[in-house]
DNA sequence: CCTAGGATTGAGACCGGACTCACATCGATT
DNA sequence: AATCGATGTGAGTCCGGTCTCAATCCTAGG
């Protein structure tokens, strides 16, 4: 019942097998539950580890059994919801699983993303789930990959590399979601990302994000499809912080030719999109439709609630969790895709007909 | 050049001392930059190092080092935006000084916090960052402060338990925002917070969150000022899911007693809240007025922008991160208390005077 | 009563670095 | 030229576990 005594230095196998009067091995024994013990020393093992607290030293353990039971997360911004939630799917399904998670950010750097893996590598975790910042420059990725430690990804792909990605499938929603708002009489559509790019887009440009080419792919092929064309000068990629992404709101809703509908990329984009057009005194759906990506709860209560494209993030990140700790404890990989995971267009208020077209189509459901 | 090569196990001093033809020692101490090594022997270990890809295994080096250059992060859920950017402040400032973070969600359950502070401990992290669920039952944080590895608290201060922690002084803030709410004429205000207790409010009842019970106190002392006392049957504890906040919200509108203010406790209390207050067709703040801890982007796009309790939540994590660090590092705690962590009430349009009270001082400011 | 074979047990190697210690080496001091 | 202190260098220990291997104990079968 020495509750203090030792202040200093942990209690190791040695010390517990000094205290039971039996040698290190047998110690390790007992309290690995391994190998042939006998009861009676199996007691008095266990009874001095009680009493002298003993708790193995999980780096020592690891260092010769190879497994850290931990996993590496890197993504861009925890502070992100939809990272925080994805996040969330993680963490559960690893600690079921006995894993623990190491989380980096990386501001959608790629210099810190290779930072990022470099440093979970020489931790030697047990495997890693990257959300990739660019879906084009993954030669770090590739070394993961070769080097033989499980990898997986998350919300974008990496080209060229075969590996388990988990994200929805954007091409397709996107496209659903254009025909909507074609459908509801937009022609005028816009659409706001934060990919940096070198220039202002061009139609087919290489995009550094893979989620985001395929959205802009699917609104082509929806305007393609109905005979159109996507007014590509409504593409606006780089959007930074929130002023400049107000600054670019408040460009597109200008002139003849102003955007009729907007799609913001993702939750802090439409925020700002929102704020910039209630200051200009316009009001959605009336003057400008608006859509954003990802369903966070209080988009439900602005004046009208957003109609949203909902992804299943906690399920991504489950089934990245799930894949990984599968391939770190087994076979491969045996079914290639998880359950598919779908994005869902969520029709709320806040699109609606443009105001010169009339009710071709009564937009809503 | 051989860039593949080795497949299978991860190349380590030895391999590189023997491709250089020096002792193991001197392969070392080229490699981690210490003792005495000569130009020549430096420069032919660091070209085999670079040859053979070698990465030194942190895991061996913190065996003997005694440090994991990690830390533990335990908080209730990375879910909840108020912990991510807390989250996110620890990791920049972590990053900063060359530490990792482990994460671990609670639920704010106090048997996984337990858990989690263990596994951690047995990680052998260098320190760890805990908002505790229980203000009350801190035995497992008090084992590990008297282990000795360092230990900072976030956001809510534990009984009993001298280590710094790092929170917004909830009693003053609570204190002046009940205030203007008297002052707007309200008297019927009700506070909703998903803290569990064991039977409903009663005034001076022990509360698992110092947090809570510092802003009941707050309210408290704001009425006996003006010489009312406060209305704790408007105390509503317990709160869990959204259909519940939802029924509490309805319960407290109902009957002539009705409350004319609510405070929710935090941003997700507020969803509901606001939702069962659109729902019942009542009008924010002419028929209730809504104020709420913590300040999203959200809360400035709902109609009308809600007023709310702002606090410094990435700095609290920041200072908790700094603090800890130093604690690691070398001395104690220079100055008992960082910069002072100040809660800020941002008035909006969710506050107004209630009906029948007429406007007796405007509300704003 | 003696022995084969499984149950126990202890010594020590090993994981991959960091670091101590004793032993060179070498230019500089007197 | 002999000596001294500052490098250089390699052998080997240690961190705290896991695990191999050979030795020892026991007990049932003959």
């Amino acid at each position: 019942m020495s509750t203090d005594g030792s202040r200093r230095r942990d209690v190791t196998v040695a010390d517990v097998a000094k205290a039971a009067q039996v040698s290190k091995a047998q110690a390790a024994r007992a309290l690995g539950n391994y190998g042939a013990v006998s009861d009676d020393v199996r007691e008095r093992v266990l009874a001095a580890a009680e009493g002298l607290g003993y708790r193995p030293n999980e780096l020592a353990r690891s260092m010769n059994t190879g497994k850290s039971n931990t996993i590496g997360v890197v993504v861009g911004d925890i502070e992100n919801p939809h990272f925080g939630l994805a996040t969330r799917g993680i963490t559960d399904t690893a600690k079921k699983s006995g894993y623990n998670v190491i989380l980096i950010n990386t501001d959608e750097e790629r210099a810190a993303e290779v930072d990022a893996v470099q440093v979970l590598l020489d931790k030697r975790v047990d495997g890693l789930i990257v959300a990739p910042a660019s879906s084009v420059e993954t030669s770090h990725l590739k070394e993961v990959r070769d080097s033989g430690r499980p990898l997986v990804l998350l919300d974008r792909a990496a080209e060229g590399l075969d590996v388990e990605t988990f994200a929805v499938d954007m091409g397709t929603i996107s496209y659903e979601s254009t025909k909507y708002l074609i459908e509801a009489g937009h022609r005028r559509i816009a659409f706001v990302s934060t990919v940096r790019t070198d220039g202002p887009y061009v139609a087919g440009m290489t995009l550094d994000s893979s989620q985001i080419s395929d959205r802009l792919e699917g609104i082509r092929r929806a305007f393609e499809e109905e005979g159109l064309s996507q007014p590509i000068d409504l593409v606006r990629l780089n959007a930074g912080d929130a002023d400049s992404i107000m600054r670019i709101t408040r460009d597109l809703l200008k002139g003849p030719d102003a955007a009729t509908a907007i799609i913001a990329s993702d939750g802090l984009i439409a925020l700002s999109v929102v704020e910039a057009i209630q200051e200009s005194g316009l009001s959605i759906p009336s003057d400008v439709s608006l859509l954003m990506y990802d369903d966070f709860a209080w988009t439900r209560l602005t004046t009208p609630p957003l109609t949203v494209i909902a992804q299943p993030v906690y399920d991504m990140g489950m089934a990245a969790a799930t894949a990984l700790i599968r391939q770190i404890e087994g076979r491969k990989s045996s079914s290639p895709a998880g359950p598919p995971l779908e994005a869902r267009l969520v029709r709320r208020g806040s699109v609606g007909s443009p105001k010169d077209v009339g009710v071709l189509s009564q937009a809503g459901g």
